[in-house]
DNA sequence: AAAACGATCTACT
DNA sequence: GTAGATCGTTTTG
């Protein structure tokens, strides 16, 4: 586990400040840390969707400002939390305030703190234990309590660079973009656009509960 | 206070 | 590939 975790190279708020699918591209291969009273956990970043403010249905900002997605119209560079089917899923907030769009984290590969995680999930695979939205979420133990909170400062949670490099062509958009909900079904569409993989996720295969479009 | 709703997961074929 | 589980949160009566 080669990379040593620098904290003074994590994203600042410029990084978030950009168009959501930009952020979601540029995530891929970055590494999501997170400290907790239990300890540090990190994994790199290998699958990223992006949720866009406008003429986006499936964007939990589209219908306007609510309690529950109110940190998904503040400033960007934060977390926005939120609870789906008894788990979590994480994103952050991108774009200028007020734009409310994020970036959806789907899958990490760990890295670090891989035993906490794996105490935290029930015994796990290792690949398995962050692949998926609200698996990670498990796995870094991040709820409602981390909605809003920076992710502009190592303290948390924050992403971080490494330096590693992937060729912009070699980050694709999601080969399985597909529709996980009936509502989901209506934004083919968006979700060719807004899915990033990179070309070093782990575990090729089956994604469960995405289906086919085509 | 009860019911409905998920940007999902697991187990199993 | 899919059925059934899951439970915190919001919505409804």
């Amino acid at each position: 586990m080669k990379p040593l975790m620098n904290e003074r190279t994590f994203l600042t708020e410029a990084f978030y400040h950009r168009a959501a699918t930009t952020v979601a591209r540029e995530l891929i291969g970055k590494i999501l840390c997170r400290r907790t009273n239990d300890g540090l956990t990190s994994g790199r970043i290998v699958e990223t969707e992006a949720y866009l403010a406008k003429r986006d249905p499936a964007s939990h900002s589209h219908r306007g400002k609510t309690n529950k997605n109110a940190s998904m119209f503040g400033p960007p560079g934060r977390a926005y939390v939120y609870p789906i089917h008894a788990r979590y899923c994480f994103n952050a907030v991108t774009e200028p305030e007020d734009v409310a769009s994020a970036v959806l984290i789907r899958a990490v590969e760990p890295m670090e703190g891989v035993d906490l995680m794996q105490s935290r999930r029930r015994r796990t695979r290792q690949l398995e234990l962050a692949r998926g939205p609200a698996r990670l979420c498990e796995a870094f133990a991040i709820d409602r309590q981390c909605d809003g909170v920076p992710l502009t400062s190592p303290e948390q949670l924050w992403i971080a660079d490494d330096g590693l490099r992937l060729s912009r062509s070699r980050v694709g958009r999601s080969p399985r973009v597909g529709v996980t909900s009936a509502r989901e079904s209506l934004l083919r569409f968006f979700l060719r656009d807004c899915r990033f993989v990179s070309p070093f996720r782990p575990s090729a295969s089956a994604n469960p509960g995405v289906k086919k479009t085509q």
